[in-house]
DNA sequence: ATGATTAAGTCCACCTACTGGACTAATAAT
DNA sequence: ATTATTAGTCCAGTAGGTGGACTTAATCAT
C-alpha cells in the first residue's frame, strides 16, 4: 500500500534541508469534525438516540448536539424516529443513520473473479455484481473492474450517486516492500506494481483506499458483524490463504504498509512448512482434489464435508491445530476482546473448524463470523464508511 | 491491570438500566492540551525547535505557537537555546525541553529486588536506588517499597519536588483475570492480587500507573532508546522470561487487559514447551546452574559466556532459532518499522543473541536496545512522563 | 554603505465551536 | 391540579486557534 494512501500520524515536513517530524496540531475544526464522527459511531453501535443521550455519552453540551444532530439530519445522515416516551419527562426523539446517507462502493479482485458492493452508511448491502477475472492478465482485468464500477455506479439511481464517499479495493496481500516477488496466479504479485488504486482513483474519480483482504474481512467483521463495537478483536480470516485483521484501540490497525496481519506466512518452528499450508483452503482443496478455479468450488468443497471419513477428520484435526494454536497465540500477543474466525470459504467448513478449535477448550473461544465469499468485497465498501464516519485520531488533527 | 487504569476509549454510562457506549468528544480544551503534547514530543523527537518550526511541523498559526511555547516557557517546560542565525532572516530561538521540567518516580517490583528511578521530562535518569526483596513476602515487600520511594522522594531537592507528574509501576505480568494463578516466587502472581497500585496510590497520593516488564521496557525504548520516535515498533525482552512491548501507532498497546505481549506464554507447536523456557534468562540459569537469586548472576552469566563451550553455543543456537522465529512471527503480524531486543541481561549475552539471529538474514534486523538491569524500572518512570507528555488519541477526548 | 529580500516573531481584531443557564414542552406520579 | 422529571431550545458568553499587518534582524546584491 502506497504509504501516503494510509493513516499517517507523523508528518515529515518536506523542507528538504530539515525534515521535522511531528504530530500534527488539532484546532476547532477537527473537533467539530471527531464530534460528527463519535456521534454517528454511538448511534451504529447502540441503535437510535436522542440528542439527550448523545449529549451524556459524549459529554458534550446537550446544545452542542442538538446542533450536530441538525446539521448531520439536514445534510441527510440521520433521520428522526418516532418519539418515544420512556417514564416521566418530555419524549424523546431518537435518530438514527439515514438509509442511503452516504453510499460507498467496494470492489474484491480476486483469482478468478472480481466482485463489487455497494453499502450504506449502515452497512447494508444495496447491490452486488460480479464478474470471472483471469488473474494472469491484469491490464485487462482492471478494463474489466473499470467497466464493473461504471457498471454498479450506472445502475445506482441518479439522485444517490453524488452521495458515493469513497471506492475500496480488496486483494491478497502482502504489499510491502518486503513482499515475496513470486508472480504467480497464487499470490497475485504481478497486479501489485500497477498503481492500481491510482488507476481506479483516475478512472473512478473516487478517493481509494487499498486493503488486503484479511484487513478488508475484519473491516466488515466490525461495521456489520461481530466485531461491531469492540475495541481489540483478533479477526481471523480463512480463504484460499489465511491472514488476520486487527482491530487495535478501535481501528483497523495496519503497520507501516498496510501488512499486519499477514499470518500465514508464519513458519512453524521446527518445520519447513508455513502456517497457511496447512489452514487454507488452498490446502483443502490440493488434498481432497476439488479445483480451486472451479466456480462450483464451493458446492464442492461442502460435498466434500458431507461425504466425510477420516481424511477430511485428519484434515480438519490438522487444521484446527493450526488454526486454535495461532488463535491462541494472537491472543497472546494482542490480549483481544474477541477472536473471530470469517472467511471467504463454505460455512460448514468454518463451523466445523471453530468446534474442533473450541473443543480443545482455548483461553479465548472462536467466534465464527461471516462465513460468505462477499465478506471481502463487503470489508472493501465498508472502509471508506469507516475513514469518513468512523471516530479515530488522525480525524482530531489538522488538514 | 485495572481497566480504569488503562487509557479508555469507550465509556460505559452508568445509567444502570441503559448503557450507553461511545467515544467521547473533543472539546476546545481537549485540542488545547493537546498541541502542548504535540511540541513537547516535537522537541523531543527532533531537538530544539523554534516557534516557526513548530507552527511549520504541526501546521498551527505561528501565533498559535507563540502562545503555546510562551506558556509552557513559564510553566517551566521549555527552556530557550542561544538564538541561532540560518542564512537570511531574523534568527530564530530555538526552545528544548527543561532539565526538571517535570519529574516522574518509577518502581520495578522484581523477583529478588525493587529498584527506584527518577527521570525527568527528557528521559534523564537523575536518581537510582535499590533494594534487595524477598517475593514470597508481598506485605513486607510493600512496606520497603513504600520506604524506598519516600527515601527517593526525600533525596529530591524541596523545590522540585512538587514536579513529580507520577508513579510508574512495573512487575512481571500477566495482570488479566485469565493470568495463570501459579503463586510461585516466579510468576510473583500473589503480589498481583494486593490491589497494588492503589495501595502505593494512598501511600504516595502520585498518580500511579501500572505496566509489565516487558511493556516498561519498550517505554524506555521509546522515551530514550532506539524506538524513539517511531510509529510501530516490536520490543522484545528478555529477562527472567521472555516478553513484548508493542509500540502501535506511536503509543505503548495493552490490549483489554495490559497482557499484550506476553509471548514468553506461546506454545511451541507440535512440542508442549513454551516459547520462554527455550529463550529467557531463567533457562539459561537452569542449564548452566546459575543461582537466580545471586546478586552476583549478572556476572556470573558473563563468565559463563566468556568461558565459551559446546553447552553454550547449543544454548545460543537453540535460543537465537527460538527468538529469531518469535521475531519473525511478530514481523508479521505487527509490520513494525523496526525490531528491538532488549532486556535485564548481560549485554554480551544480548549482542550474541542479536549477532546470532541477524546471521539467519532476517527479513527484519533484530536491533540491540538497552541492556541494563535498570531498563524497566527506567520504562515505569518513563510512563508518567509519556502518559501527561506525549500526544495520543486518548489527550483530546473529554474527561 | 545602502537598499532589497527573507525569515522570526509580535500585535490585534476576528471567528468558530463549545458552554452554561434560563426557559419551554411534554409526560408521569401524587 | 400540582409537582417532578426529562427533552429540547434560546441566547449570551468564553476559550482558543486564525490571518494579516507590522517589527526586527539577518543575508545578499549593487
Amino acid at each position: 500500500m502506497d504509504e501516503a494512501l494510509s493513516a499517517c500520524q507523523y508528518v515529515l515536513m518536506n523542507d528538504a534541508a530539515n525534515p521535522i517530524k511531528a504530530v500534527l496540531g488539532a484546532g476547532l475544526g477537527a473537533a467539530a469534525a471527531h464530534n460528527r464522527r463519535a456521534v454517528i459511531d454511538a448511534i451504529r453501535v447502540n441503535g437510535p438516540l436522542s440528542r439527550a443521550d448523545l449529549a451524556r455519552a459524549t459529554r458534550l453540551a446537550k446544545q452542542t448536539l442538538s446542533n450536530i444532530v441538525e446539521e448531520l439530519e439536514t445534510s441527510g445522515l440521520l433521520v428522526a424516529c418516532d418519539p418515544v416516551t420512556e417514564g416521566r419527562g418530555k419524549p424523546a426523539t431518537p435518530y438514527d443513520l439515514a438509509p442511503m446517507g452516504a453510499l460507498s462502493v467496494g470492489v474484491q479482485i480476486d483469482r478468478t473473479v472480481a466482485r463489487t458492493v455497494v453499502m450504506d452508511l449502515r452497512g447494508a448491502v444495496l447491490s452486488r455484481r460480479d464478474a470471472p477475472l483471469r488473474s494472469r492478465d491484469p491490464e485487462a482485468g482492471l478494463k474489466l473492474v473499470t467497466r464493473l464500477l461504471a457498471d454498479t455506479r450506472a445502475a445506482l439511481a441518479p439522485d444517490v450517486r453524488g452521495r458515493i464517499v469513497g471506492l475500496g479495493i480488496a486483494m491478497p496481500g502482502p504489499f510491502g516492500p518486503d513482499a515475496p516477488a513470486t508472480r504467480d496466479d497464487y499470490t497475485m504479485a504481478h497486479w501489485r506494481g500497477a498503481g492500481l488504486a491510482a488507476q481506479l482513483h483516475a478512472a473512478t474519480g473516487l478517493e481509494v483506499a487499498l486493503q488486503n483482504d484479511a484487513a478488508a474481512a475484519a473491516t466488515a467483521e466490525r461495521l456489520t458483524g461481530r466485531a461491531h463495537g469492540l475495541r481489540d478483536v483478533v479477526c481471523l480470516y480463512l480463504g484460499y490463504g489465511l491472514g488476520a485483521g486487527l482491530i487495535l484501540n478501535g481501528e483497523l490497525y495496519g503497520g507501516r504498509h498496510g501488512d499486519a496481519g499477514e499470518i500465514g506466512m508464519i513458519p512453524l518452528p521446527g518445520s519447513d512448512t508455513l502456517l497457511e499450508h496447512q489452514v487454507a483452503l488452498a490446502g483443502f482443496c490440493e488434498t481432497f482434489a476439488v479445483p480451486m478455479a472451479d466456480p462450483r468450488m464451493f458446492a464442492r468443497i461442502e460435498a466434500v464435508l458431507t461425504r466425510g471419513g477420516p481424511a477430511l477428520d485428519a484434515w480438519i484435526d490438522r487444521a484446527a491445530a493450526g488454526l486454535g494454536w495461532v488463535a491462541q497465540m494472537l491472543a497472546l500477543v494482542t490480549d483481544p476482546q474477541a477472536v473471530i474466525l470469517c472467511g471467504t470459504a463454505p460455512r460448514p467448513l468454518l463451523e466445523r473448524l471453530t468446534q474442533a478449535v473450541n473443543a480443545a477448550a482455548p483461553r479465548v473461544a472462536l467466534q465464527l463470523g461471516h462465513a460468505d465469499p462477499w465478506v471481502v468485497a463487503m470489508g472493501a465498501a465498508a472502509e471508506p464508511i469507516a475513514r469518513n464516519f468512523d471516530p479515530k485520531y488522525a480525524a482530531l488533527l489538522k488538514s
